[in-house]
DNA sequence: ACGTTTGCGCTTTAGC
DNA sequence: GCTAAAGCGCAAACGT
């Protein structure tokens, strides 16, 4: 009986992940699509994934890590900071 | 001119493909949300996620794969694999 | 001064810990041309890594794990059971 | 026979790999030790970790890349490339 | 100690 | 088909 139940509350987690599963493996098809449109045109597919890996970044914790990410460059001689 | 519009149809991608990605973290997101909600019930995350990658091979690929198992486990001298 | 010597320390560290950096991807490079030589001798490499995944676990553990997902698989009507 | 060999020879194969997995689980541990180390006489633990990662970019892949990049950002507004 | 967040390894998929 | 990369899950680490 509470066994019953849960049961049924377990089959209907299974159900509802899944459902959110097959939703994410479609939206990746979404964006292999476009990719691949895009590419028909003559763009370069990884140089636009590093595009989109770099404006992923929060620009301002970017810009907050790099102070301290400065000083320790510059401190170990490693050279121009930031200079990539 | 022709580059101004390519550029606009670049544009257009990475806006398009940043949409489908923020939609494809909101899905993980409800992900996490529904195997938090079924911890919360005393139900074991691991042992789902166990159950849902079963349920999503073949079927007949799982028995291949589980019979592969067995047999290396057995062979190495483990303890029992039906017990697991 | 007592800045300079600061830097030389942590430079020493950083030293210390891109060698050990090193030798881990020395050893995953390692690991990678057993199981490919493993592969080359018929052997299934996925298999292998759920075998070897098993043994990491301790044993007692690893039975519960395989009790519970049996019981979720059961509870959710899928057809046999087990893996990990 | 045959069969026996083989037995054998997995799993050797799986001593191998769990000697291999042993040694880079001490490395982890050996990385561990220097960064706390480091923490106790005041060094900023994410930051070298960050730096790390920069050290560990090989430079001419990176700049390499730069030029597409720059030019796609550029094309599409995002703003002063390489800001970070 | 807990929850959140970051890094690490594995798996799978894309590109050559 | 193989090598290289991205996504994903897991675990340790950091802060509260």
């Amino acid at each position: 009986m509470g066994h019953n139940a849960s049961h049924e509350r377990l089959t209907a987690y299974f159900e509802r992940i899944e459902r959110l599963i097959e939703e994410r493996k479609g939206i990746n098809d979404d964006i292999r699509d476009v990719l691949t449109e895009a590419k028909s045109e003559g763009f370069d597919v990884p140089a636009m994934r590093a595009v989109l890996r770099q404006r992923a970044m929060a620009p301002e914790k970017r810009m907050e890590q790099f102070a301290l990410i400065d000083l320790y460059v510059t401190a170990t001689g490693m050279g121009a900071p930031r200079e990539a």
